[in-house]
DNA sequence: CCGAGATGTCATTGT
DNA sequence: ACACAATGACATCTC
């Protein structure tokens, strides 16, 4: 590719400075100075609190995610109520080995896939036949049970659970209660089901008596879909709780009733020897949050990201301050290098400025646009320069064309006098011994000589006609010109192309230097952007992941809260480890034996191996 | 005096 | 073929 600065011909290198500018456009763009999204986060944040609140006043703690933590609080929990209220609450299904046998159960207790209603969020109790389970069980079984960690499939987890929680608490007062009690006993699925246990069906499921009024408010909280739901509706799901919430409470325990919902882990006994345990609705999702919060924790320690205070950064991160994630990129750094790019810049485009009248019409110095640059960049407000930067531009323009103004001073920064010929010439060029005068005008002299260059000495040595800026940066016809202008020497000819040789040179050479430079601060910048894209994606993750847990706790608390308050047709709560609500993925929620469940989750697991495969 | 940075120069390559 | 830009490498200077 041809390089994009020819400046000398085509007057400026703008050309080359548009990479530079589309750069600065897209960082300009990837970097707003707060995200709406952020702050919306941060109201999803007090939302998360508020349900937070709530779950502990339903008696789920923050720890029933953690798998470890609830295993522990289950195994207390069972402990402390399994000869209390267990035995009471379950008294009616039989003995105290029943009621053991709940206790492990309760562990383990798991969803069952079941048949559905075609209605949506009814809640029945299915008894389907062993022959419509293989091919229910893929619509039977919500995708929630789906474990792949593709964020396609998250995320439609996600949207079937806010789509099952929404029409749970649209319809769940309303037609699933009237499926319930309009399902006739003699349901021909509940006939064939040849596992069903004798117990028929209950109609007269008390789930409309669910107290769904504070988990309607948490669907509001939870859904801003449901939020439009006519307040109506939960008012009237106010009055349902039932004149037995209280023992039932008692009995489903929210820390006993964690292990509904992960089952499978904690079965010591019931399916051992049934291979995998059934997936929890929520299982995989738990799962795999938990797994992202463990990358995401890798993640952290790799970036020095906390997810913990995952809200500490937030908050820094959305102010779009510039702050970067590397202690390098300090403030003190940063005020220092803004400082330095400041005065530097104001030099260069002033040398720019100057370089582009000294150097008559063609213009070789190609980067008066790069000061432009520079400008640009700090009018930006050009953040997380590093230090090198003030010394990228002090080198800069230090320019020879600010001493311009002296005649042969135009590309003297330095007095880099070195690799002089050690001819005759540059003898010449020494002021002669014989000089007495100490004057104010050889003085002057004195200093013009050691600001002159060392091409500039020998042009004078030879007694070049003409100055070196023309030499160097006259056009090839008028350089060409000037040269048959006057009798020249091949000694002074080749002095004249040796001079107009390195005066490009030494140009392309200045502006190589400050392009590589610019180079490189633009990659460090690119490194600063992607750190802070990098560091609010992370923030954004456990945002999700933060919402995420809270969505699966509160499907577990209504899951309690429904299952806790259904009944068979003698009014008897339903056994955790005989029976299971079953989330379909229309969002209607059945009642199932848990053998059903089991088995369905089994082929449930094999599912996404075969699928990976 | 040493080291780092700045600058100039040369050789080379590519356009 | 020529002019020249770009650039790596080196030398030298300056601080």
């Amino acid at each position: 590719m041809t390089r994009l600065d020819r400046s000398s011909h085509s007057g400026g290198g703008h050309a080359k400075d548009r990479p530079l500018y589309s750069w600065l456009a897209g960082h300009r763009v990837a970097q707003p100075p707060s995200t709406p999204g952020s702050r919306a986060s941060v109201q999803d944040i007090d939302l998360i609190d508020i349900l937070w609140r709530q779950d502990i006043d339903l008696g789920a703690g923050r720890e029933v995610f953690d798998y470890s933590h609830r295993q522990k609080e289950q195994d207390v929990d069972k402990e402390l109520q399994d000869g209390g209220e267990r035995e009471d609450t379950w008294a009616g299904e039989g003995a105290e080995a029943l009621a053991r046998d709940l206790l492990v159960d309760g562990e383990t207790g798991e969803s069952f896939p079941a048949q559905f209603p075609a209605d949506v969020s009814s809640i029945t109790e299915a008894v389907p036949s062993e022959s419509e389970s293989p091919t229910l069980q893929n619509s039977l079984l919500s995708p929630l049970l789906t474990g792949t960690e593709s964020p396609f499939d998250l995320e439609q987890q996600w949207q079937d659970l806010m789509s099952i929680m929404e029409m749970q608490a649209m319809e769940v007062n309303t037609s699933a209660s009237e499926i319930l009690y309009s399902a006739p006993p003699g349901d021909p699925l509940s006939t064939n089901y040849s596992l069903a246990p004798n117990t028929p069906i209950n109609q007269n499921v008390s789930l409309h008596q669910a107290s769904l009024g504070g988990c309607s408010q948490d669907f509001s909280l939870f859904s801003p879909e449901v939020e439009s739901i006519p307040v109506a509706s939960s008012s009237t799901l106010l009055p349902l709780v039932p004149s037995n919430s209280t023992s039932l409470n008692s009995t489903f325990g929210s820390t006993n009733l964690a292990g509904l919902f992960f089952p499978s882990q904690l079965n010591g006994t019931a399916n051992d020897t049934s291979g995998p345990e059934l997936p929890d609705p929520l299982g995989g999702l738990l799962d795999e949050a938990m797994l992202d919060e463990i990358s995401l924790m890798d993640l952290a320690i790799e970036e020095g990201f906390n997810p913990v205070q995952a809200s500490q950064l937030e908050e820094e991160f959305d102010s779009d301050s510039g702050l970067s994630l590397d202690s390098s990129h300090s403030p003190s750094s940063l005020s220092s290098s803004e400082g330095s790019s400041s005065s530097s810049s104001s030099s260069s485009s002033s040398a720019s400025s100057s370089a582009s009248s000294s150097f008559s019409e063609e213009g070789a110095v190609g980067y008066s646009s790069d000061s432009e640059t520079l400008d640009l960049e700090e009018a930006e407000g050009a953040v997380g320069y590093q230090p090198e930067y003030s010394k990228f531009c002090r080198m800069s323009y230090q320019d020879p064309s600010q001493l311009s103004c002296l005649p042969y001073l135009e590309h003297v920064g330095h007095n880099h006098t070195y690799n002089m010929a050690p001819s005759a010439l540059d003898s010449a060029d020494l002021p002669p011994p014989s000089t007495l005068k100490k004057g104010s005008k050889e003085k002057q002299a004195d200093f013009l000589d050691k600001q002159m260059s060392r091409d500039e000495h020998r042009a004078r040595a030879m007694k070049i006609p003409f100055t070196n800026d023309k030499i160097i940066n006259l056009p090839v016809e008028e350089f060409n010109e000037l040269l048959s202008k006057y009798q020249l020497s091949e000694a002074q000819l080749s002095l004249i192309r040796d001079i107009r040789r390195r005066g490009k040179n030494k140009m392309a050479a200045q502006n190589c230097r400050k392009r590589k430079l610019d180079t490189i601060l633009n990659l460090e910048r690119d490194v600063e952007d992607l750190q802070r894209d990098k560091a609010r994606l992370l923030r954004e993750k456990v945002e999700f992941l933060r919402s995420l847990r809270q969505m699966k706790q509160k499907v577990q608390s209504l899951y309690q809260e429904v299952f806790g308050r259904l009944r068979d047709e003698n009014g008897r709560p339903y056994s955790p480890s005989q029976y299971a609500l079953q989330y379909a993925g229309d969002g209607s929620v059945l009642l199932i034996p848990r053998t059903m469940a089991d088995q369905q989750a089994r082929r449930q697991e094999r599912k996404p191996k075969d699928r990976r495969k």
